[in-house]
RNA sequence: CGGGGAGUGGCUCAGCCUGGUAGAGCACCUGGUUCGGGACCAGGGGGUCGGAGGUUCAAAUCCUCUCUCCCCGACCA
């Protein structure tokens, strides 16, 4: 019998005796140099289901090969199961993550479950909504599942944080979180349970959450070049509650669900919410007769486009009115009551419901139904204007007056002679021009950014990609410190409440990402950081004994020099064996065929399909090279 | 929540329209021949046809209800 038979892993027999005796510390599963025999990794006695077909309801390149692949197991919408490739990449993502985190904060592991109360204080029990998993225990109290732990954190920083002195903090932790998502979607992409890296940092003063943020960004960014990941760093919406900064890390793919606006000259970037341009001067139509608004007949031209048809101009030159009702709450009684608002924007222009929402200080809005707007315009919807608005609201210090919010987009400030809705059925008026005729509440940036319009820094042409958000920082601000009731004394014994940061990191997402980025009709291949193993080792044919003494020695010497290997000792033909190598991620294969005649064998770079020849005893050296600059 | 689609062996699917008691390919098990890109031959195991109710002599198939999954939209610090 050849030596590599004897050499097998133990039983389950024996595995219980080993792991009740002294040894238990020697049998690690980890990537440990100082591995023994026991712990090699031989794909015939692990479980690593590849698939020859995906599954028919994967849509997506990471869903389908996730699961091909044997990393992902689904368990309902939303809700997957890790099986041991995907556990191993997973594991090292978060040593990764761990790793970088250290060096700026502090590891703590909270509680996913969550008391009502906390989720009370913060306010965010009502604000959630259905995302926020709700349950009851046996007493009748309400509980939640953590989404993100803003609560926990600022209770403990609450109960505990006394002195200046004690400042600043990052504290993070590594933990499932969960969302009641409306639609769980792409595999791994949107899911309902989910591992994320949180952390939050707890200042004396806003320049100290500068460092605080600072330090994460940095730290992000070596977390994602070491798990060879190409992102792009964003400038991102922080909230409409007190937050000033805030960046996204995201990953362009068409699978993604983010728009990313970008600069193709200089390094301008921001997510739709936040991205701004500048626009192309737009030629103002003359005045007609006397320059004052004036009606036309418009009999049937409801949308902007009819309308610009038929006059014969621009969708530039008409104002968009959009008919919304905003829920407020009552200042003296404290109920919720509605109120109307109305939006203009340029014809051609799309409303950013997170712009208007950040104008709206936070407070949500709906369009108006058909009888609202009949109340507030007295006339059918295709024909709204601003003309005519009965006591439209002012502005007093940022704070909005009684009456209609009347919003209008920074675009139409300083336009003339425009078109817009006469609030009459079948008429337009003509030669309206804001400040004039109408007077908004407030002018606010409330349009989306279109491709092709120009960068705000550089004015070159932006571009419009989707992405997927792997990151994301921000500058809390006083939000749950506030709320909560955090305060401790600074230098001078007087009371102030720190000043807060959170940030995130979705670790199926960093998988996720990494395999819609690396992928080809057969698979696709990680970083030697992130995958499962660094190097398969493929004999072409386990029944040959000098092919596999060869393979189990080129094995031991690789993982003698630090290398996470599998050894395929599959007794399958080559073919087999070469898909599955090919489908599940390893970087390098190397191939001990029929060259070892010759003293020689193949390592293939997955991505390239490079192949190299190296003689036996040069292998774990070249291979050392091949990932080093990955390490 | 609105719209669309799908549930049949582990996977991909056919059968349903026109009711007669379930099939293919892959995977799996046994034996044999093979062995550098998902082999071949022979034999074999495995299915409450998502669930409940109804119609019928008889239901995967027709009817009603229901559950689940997927896609589009709404939604999403």
């Amino acid at each position: 019998m050849s030596n590599w038979v004897i050499e097998k892993r133990p039983r389950l027999s024996q595995l219980t005796t080993l792991l009740s005796g002294p040894r238990l510390e020697s049998f690690t599963m980890t990537n440990s140099p100082t591995r023994n025999e026991f712990s090699m990794h031989r794909w015939s006695e692990l479980f690593i289901p590849t698939l020859r077909e995906a599954p028919a309801d994967a849509e997506v390149a990471s869903h389908k090969f996730l699961v091909r692949a044997g990393y992902i197991r689904q368990l309902a919408a939303g809700i997957y199961s890790y099986l041991f490739l995907g556990n191993r990449s997973f594991n090292k993502i978060i040593g990764i993550v761990r790793e970088e985190m250290d060096k700026i904060g502090q590891e703590f592991y909270l509680p996913a479950l969550h008391p009502r109360e906390l989720w009370e204080a913060s306010g965010r029990w009502s604000v959630m909504g259905d995302a926020l998993f709700r349950l009851k225990d046996r007493k009748g109290a309400d509980l939640c599942l953590g989404m993100t732990e803003e609560e926990v954190m600022t209770d403990i920083a609450r109960k505990e944080l006394r002195s200046y002195k004690q400042l600043p903090q990052i504290w993070y932790q590594i933990q499932s979180k969960f969302r009641d998502e409306p639609r769980p979607k792409a595999g791994l992409l949107r899911v309902r349970q989910f591992m994320m890296k949180d952390s939050y940092s707890f200042d004396i003063d806003a320049a100290g959450l500068d460092v605080s943020y600072q330090k994460h960004y940095d730290a992000y960014r070596r977390i994602f070049d070491r798990c060879g990941l190409k992102y792009m760093i964003v400038e991102a919406l922080s909230g409409a509650m007190g937050g000033s900064e805030s960046h996204e890390f995201v990953v362009c793919t068409p699978a993604g669900e983010d728009l990313i606006v970008s600069c193709e000259k200089c390094n301008y970037a921001a997510n739709m919410e936040k991205a701004t341009s500048r626009l192309a001067a737009v030629e103002d139509l003359a005045p007609e007769r006397d320059g004052k608004p004036l009606e036309v007949h418009t009999p049937g031209q409801k949308t902007i486009e009819d309308v610009a048809r038929f006059l014969g101009v621009s969708p530039k030159n008409k104002i968009k009115t959009l008919a919304l009702i905003v829920n407020e709450v009552d200042t003296k009684t404290g109920k919720p009551k509605a109120r109307d608002l109305v939006v203009l924007l340029r014809g051609d222009h799309q409303l950013n419901e997170a712009k208007l929402s950040t104008a709206l200080a936070g407070k949500e809005s709906r369009p108006m139904q058909e009888d609202e707007i009949k109340q507030v315009f007295h006339s059918p919807a295709g024909f709204l204007g601003p003309l005519g608005l009965s006591n439209v609201a002012k502005t007093k210090n940022g704070v909005f007056g009684e009456g209609v919010i009347l919003l209008v987009d920074k675009a139409l400030e300083g336009r003339a002679n425009l078109i817009s809705g006469a609030n009459k059925a079948d008429y337009h008026l003509k030669n309206v021009t804001p400040g004039r005729d109408f007077e908004p509440t407030e002018y606010a940036d409330l349009r989306s950014v279109n491709g092709g319009e120009e960068c705000p820094n550089c004015g070159a042409p932006l571009r419009i990609d989707t992405a997927v958000e792997i990151g994301h920082i921000f500058k809390l601000g006083y939000k749950y410190s506030e709320s909560m009731g955090a305060r401790v004394l600074d230098r001078n014994g007087k009371e102030v409440t720190p000043i807060m940061g959170s940030y995130g990191i979705g670790i199926e997402r960093i998988l996720t990402a990494a395999v819609e980025q690396n992928n080809d009709e057969n698979g696709f291949w990680l970083s030697p950081t992130v995958a499962p193993f660094e190097i398969v080792v493929t004999p072409t044919n386990v029944k040959d004994e000098k092919l596999m003494s060869t393979a189990l020695k080129i094995a031991r010497q690789l993982e003698k020099a630090g290398i996470d290997v599998l050894l395929d000792d599959r007794d399958e033909r080559p073919g087999v064996k070469f898909k599955d190598a090919d489908l599940v991620g390893i970087p390098f294969r190397v191939t001990v065929g029929k060259k070892v005649t010759e003293g020689t064998v193949e390592i293939v770079q997955r991505s390239t399909r490079e192949i190299h020849d190296a003689s036996i005893d040069a292998v774990a050296e070249y291979c050392q090279k091949l990932l080093r600059p990955a390490r």
